[in-house]
DNA sequence: AAGGACACCAACCGCTGGATA
DNA sequence: TTATCCAGCGGTTGGTGTCCT
């Protein structure tokens, strides 16, 4: 049983911003070598920098067509759409944008949309309106016998959250937050592998089918959308096409696995806090 | 003008599954 | 079969610029 030598010495590489000289080396690197093996390519191009260090910056900035420029109405709303199909898998949402990467995006979504979801009182890991959640928080705290409820429930009104002077922001308590996140394990998802269910459709050609939530059950987020001028088109279904043979049926069928892992993760958690 | 708060984003960290010896 | 490495991924951090008081 042989062993590989370590990708690089990680107490002596260089760390941090790079420098156009650095950028540049990459550049005459992949150009005349091409991309594979990155562990190698630090050595090869001069560089003092771990070969990861080196894969994430060619990937993140150096590719060729990335965009550069701020993100469209049209691309922040596919991101939304895309988002409440398939949550955080950020380098399936950047494989739909043309010239975006999964950095790009997810940095978007964290700095951007987020906050203007919660802006419009949708929450943005259900993309449900908030008051629905706080709804089914009411459903949930129904069906709980009081001498279950955790302490922070039954010592906080959790009308008193929405008293303050800011009502604009939807604050919740700890206890409304687990609420508002158990409604994420009934929330449709629905995934069609259009492989799986036509055995007919050459290999080649089979493409997974990601049912995306219609634009009417998504409400006016193109108001809160870059220009304000785009409307969201009525196109409940969008394909995600691969880019490589049957790559998405494996990532798809692996979120299926991640989302009732995140459900039963979920779960544990709720019962742990209501003391079941 | 100063400096604290906030926003943005490039880069890093740590985990995972597959590949390899 | 096992130990290790590699590539890919999502989460997090830290540097920098801008805004606000």
């Amino acid at each position: 049983m042989g062993r590989r030598p370590p990708c690089c010495d990680k107490s002596h590489v260089k760390k941090g911003p790079w420098t156009a000289e650095e950028d540049a080396k990459i550049l005459v690197y992949v150009a005349s070598h091409g991309i594979g093996n990155w562990t190698l390519v630090p050595q090869k191009a001069g560089l003092n920098r771990c070969g990861k260090s080196c894969r994430l910056r060619w990937t993140n900035y150096l590719r060729p067509n990335l965009k550069h420029d701020s993100f469209t109405s049209l691309e922040e709303e596919l991101i939304l759409r895309y988002h409440q199909a398939v949550g955080n898998r950020w380098s399936l949402i950047a494989k739909q944008l043309q010239g975006r990467t999964d950095n790009d995006v997810k940095n978007h979504w964290n700095t951007k949309l987020k906050k203007k979801l919660l802006k419009m009182g949708i929450d943005p890991i259900t993309h449900k309106p908030l008051s629905q959640l706080l709804s089914d928080y009411g459903n949930i705290n129904a069906l709980i016998p009081q001498s279950t409820r955790p302490l922070d429930q039954k010592h906080h009104d959790p009308s008193s959250y929405f008293s303050r002077a800011d009502s604009s922001l939807p604050t919740m308590s700890p206890f409304q937050e687990q609420a508002a996140s158990m409604s994420f394990m009934t929330a449709p998802f629905h995934v069609i592998n259009e492989a799986a269910s036509s055995s007919a459709s050459s290999s080649h050609e089979s493409k997974v089918h990601v049912n995306l939530p219609s634009s009417s059950t998504i409400t006016i987020w193109s108001d809160y959308l870059v220009g304000d001028q785009q409307e969201c088109t009525n196109e409940p279904d969008i394909e995600f096409l691969p880019t490589e043979g049957g790559e998405y049926m494996n990532s798809c069928s692996r979120l299926g696995v991640d989302l009732t892992k995140q459900r039963l993760l979920l779960l544990l958690r709720f019962l742990l806090l209501t003391q079941f």
